[in-house]
DNA sequence: AATCTTGTTGTATCGTCGTTCAACAGGGGG
DNA sequence: CCCCCTGTTGAACGACGATACAACAAGATT
């Protein structure tokens, strides 16, 4: 009689894949300190020995896992609106960019890039972007109209806003309802943009 | 002949203080990972048992620094500037409290914060107070005019723009200068407020 | 100078960490 | 049906984690 398989075999990325989704799940869960390679390997229904296999090292898969955080935050936040900022800021709080566990895994990613270069490098560069998405948008909202602001500043003052109201409910889930976050950054791109 | 003493014998508050400010280095040199006990002790000239024995545990001193920083920050941050919010504003953003350590160590405490119920507890009670005495100083810097917005929201606003000001120099010191912060949090009350 | 209180030390213990590596086995190509 | 490539396993390792605790000593009191 065969017996079945102890393990099945996926290709690279799909296991890559499987052990990123992991590591998120951890993150979110525990916070940096969770995310450890018997935790995540765990959780993934793996063994040990593949994180080393796939990602080098643990730190590999950390750059992993943020790179795919940005990626999936920037499919959602960052399509083109065109002038549409009100779609914008929906966008970016979308149920599934502020849910607790994609906030709580931000906000672990996070307090780890001051000390890790390669996430520092992977920052500057994500958000660069970002920056320059919200820039474009507000200027085609503005539309050739003088403001009491520059484009640019009025841009960072957008995206500042929204990156505090994340962080604030990262912290405190309960703090801040999803309708609050909305209106506020509406309320403020109102008072320049009407 | 008489030898020097082997060590010195500080009170109890001392002794506490200093392991403190010796946490507080350790979060702000390599986060909640350079957090532990051994680097603690080191950093702060004393031997491995000495957390247990003032703080009861390795947790009891994490809670002790949280609210060590936010008691220094509303120190700085929070004295009654009156209508000034101008003045505010600028303690907000004093080069201590958005110096790189400081932001690196408020970034490392907000991070643990969804994991522990202590500092979840600290967190809501001094953040309450921080949103209340910033929605007094826009009550009465609005004195008595009607607004294009509600006092608690813009209130909302201001606080919620600041933090997400410190978020991004906390992540990248570069990001940010000090006068760019500042005027965007001017740029924003005025908008609102003139 | 002897005594007592109490802050301090440092070892011992046990758990968990990340990484290595030799052996293993799934499953497609011959 | 066998072979071989390669994804996978899991034990072994040394380093480091937090905490407990018994011995120690600083320094005020007497």
């Amino acid at each position: 009689m065969s017996t079945s398989p102890r393990f099945r075999r996926y290709t690279a990325d799909q296991r890559r894949e499987m052990l990123i989704e992991a590591g998120l799940a951890c993150l979110a869960r525990g916070g940096i300190a969770a995310f450890t390679v018997d935790k995540i390997c765990a959780e993934a229904g793996a063994s040990r020995g593949l994180i080393t296999h796939h990602f080098k090292s643990k730190d590999g898969l950390l750059s992993a896992v943020y790179e795919t955080m940005y990626e999936r935050m920037f499919a959602v936040a960052l399509p083109d609106y065109g002038a549409d900022l009100a779609a914008m800021v929906d966008a970016v709080f979308a149920d599934e960019l502020i849910e607790k566990d994609a906030l709580a895994a931000w906000l672990a990613l996070w307090s780890e890039v001051p000390n890790n270069p390669t996430l520092q490098a992977t920052h500057r560069r994500y958000y660069a972007r970002y920056l320059a998405r919200a820039t474009a948008a507000i200027e085609q909202a503005a539309a050739g109209r003088t403001l009491a602001i520059s484009t640019e500043r009025l841009a960072l003052m957008f995206v500042s806003l929204i990156d505090g109201l994340w962080l604030e409910r990262a912290i405190d889930t309960r703090r801040l309802s999803r309708d609050t976050a909305r209106t506020v950054c509406l309320d403020m791109l109102r008072a320049f943009l009407r």
